[in-house]
RNA sequence: GGUGCCAUCGUCUAGCCUGGUCCAGGACAUCGCCCUUUCACGGCGGUAACGCGGGUUCGAAUCCCGCUGGCACUACCA
């Protein structure tokens, strides 16, 4: 049975980044029909916010990234006791001791050595000092592992494949900090080994602490899992992507008007691909397509550009129940921008086409609705305002004989394009056009008047005439 | 500074493992044309990349070495 999990700390709203970790996890616990575990790493109490927490879940929700322990998601800060036990086990057995080192002792430590351009690195004076709980105070010591002096440790990972690395290079890592809490190290493999999980796959920066990962399974005499090491995600500068670049959390995206399946089609092509050119991708086709072995290995720049063409794909090919629906929900607080259903499902159908995202809805909206405006703007090009007139006229007396009420695009188009053709297509479309629009740029004359209907196209076609005359 | 990872169009990428079918394919963006009363949609087409230098080989984007560049890590942060 695979098991994979998602590891946030809570810190703030769920990331773009993290929401790709979590994809590509799920998205492999599911493809091998295994489970996709939930847990919060909230073990440093500075920069812990806990109304994150809820955020988080509610992102990977939204996103349709349901974990299997949803309700009932591993919290580390509840199961302290458990790190702590197992650190005792550490201690016990030699691999891990406790340091009396000050906070400002290591750091100064750190500074002189940065000075001398020598490697920062932990001296050792607490490792054969052989302490004991009894003799010193709590809140004053760590529990550090005791990396080995020498040797070498090889990582197998699924996407980089082997990597070797020098064991005399690593620290010898705080396990439980003095305030009793543990690091990540300590804290994610306890947590991994208890949850069973088989794969661990978390982003790239992890790679270079994956020895220590591995030197702590050694020490507690447990299997390790495999692991992948997703790339990074970055910023159109090529730097790590951050707030300074714009937005970053899936609720801005959603806030932004982003539909979750295109946000999720484009997160997974942000370092994975097919084998053919197929880029538009369910959830459910995700599941059944993906693999590890197609992950990239290189970074990916966040490139929105893309993600609003899939976007505006998803948009055009869903349907329009589906596109009412979303738009329901994604102006929930502002219910009057959709409140007449009708009004809007007709609105959807003449120009869902131009939208993009879910908040170009209020945009398409308005370009069916008229303003004030100015009368040359009724002038086709060269054309007189005594031409415009009679053309508008024209169509005014055409549009006034049809006996259809329920205008369609189909038979408007089959009664003005016989005019059109004869006294030209610019000096009778152009002047209906902006009659019925008031915009120099809008929907056609047939989109507009299929949606606004006869009587409201006969009203805005007679202020025209008004304004041109007086 | 040290260690590690990475390197194909501006961007996401296919191809690389199993060298020749690649004067490198697709998509986004961009440009042009068509459609067209405008804008968008749509259709068609163009510009655009194997980081550099050495090898190996009849032949290298593909294998090897070096260099350069980018990134990550090097915390009582994750």
């Amino acid at each position: 049975m695979i098991v994979t999990r998602f590891a946030p700390s809570p810190t703030g709203e769920l990331h773009v980044g993290g929401a790709r970790t979590a994809l590509f996890a799920f998205l492999f616990a599911r493809h091998n029909g295994g489970k996709f575990l939930l847990r919060i790493e909230d073990t440093d109490r500075e920069r812990y916010i806990p109304e994150s927490v809820g955020h988080i879940i509610a992102a990977l929700n939204w996103l349709g990234l349901v974990p299997d322990n949803n309700d009932k998601v591993v919290i580390q800060s509840e199961r302290l006791e458990i790190y702590k036990k197992a650190a005792n086990e550490l201690l016990n057995n030699g691999h891990a001791y406790i340091c009396v080192c000050s906070k400002e002792k290591l750091t100064a430590d750190r500074e002189r050595q940065i000075a001398e351009k020598k490697p920062p690195r932990y001296k050792g004076h607490c490792r054969e000092l052989n302490l004991k709980k009894n003799d010193v105070a709590d809140e004053e010591f760590v529990i550090r592992m005791k990396v080995p002096k020498g040797g070498s440790i090889a990582v197998n990972d699924l996407i980089h494949g082997e990597i070797i690395f020098d064991l005399s290079l690593f620290d010898d890592q705080i396990l439980i900090k003095s305030d009793g809490y543990p690091t990540y190290h300590l804290a994610s493999v306890v947590d991994d080994h208890e949850m069973s999980v088989t794969h661990v796959i978390r982003a790239e920066e992890w790679l270079p602490s994956t020895p220590k990962h591995m030197l702590l399974y050694k020490m507690f005499d447990w299997n390790i899992p495999a692991f992948a090491h997703l790339p990074m995600n970055l910023a159109p500068d090529r730097s790590k992507l951050s707030k300074r670049h714009g937005a970053t959390g899936v609720f801005e995206y959603k806030n932004l008007g982003y539909l979750p399946e295109a946000l999720i089609n484009f997160i997974a092509l942000l370092g994975w691909h097919p084998s053919d050119d197929r880029e538009i991708f369910s959830l459910s086709e995700l599941i059944k397509e993906f693999s590890l072995e197609r992950v990239q290995k290189s970074g990916a720049i966040f490139n929105i550009q893309k993600l609003d063409w899939l976007n505006g794909e998803y948009i055009k090919n869903m349907s329009t129940k589906d596109l009412y629906g979303a738009l329901i929900d994604f102006y929930k607080n502002k219910p009057e921008i959709i409140s007449d259903k009708n009004n809007a499902l007709k609105l959807l159908e003449v120009g869902r086409s131009r939208m993009q995202k879910l908040t170009d809805f209020q945009t398409l909206k308005d370009s069916f609705d008229i303003h004030e405006y100015d009368k040359n703007l009724l002038i086709w090009k060269e054309s007189s305002a005594e031409k415009t007139l009679t053309n508008l006229k024209l169509t005014q007396e055409l549009l006034r004989s049809l006996l259809i009420n329920e205008f369609s695009q189909k038979e408007l188009e089959a009664e003005i394009m016989p005019l059109a053709n004869t006294n030209g297509r610019g000096e009778i479309l152009w002047p209906l056009r902006v009659a019925l629009s008031g915009k120099n740029k809008s929907p056609g004359p047939f989109e507009i008047m299929s949606f606004i209907g006869k009587e409201e196209t006969l009203r805005r076609i007679e202020m025209a005439i008004q304004k041109l005359e007086s």
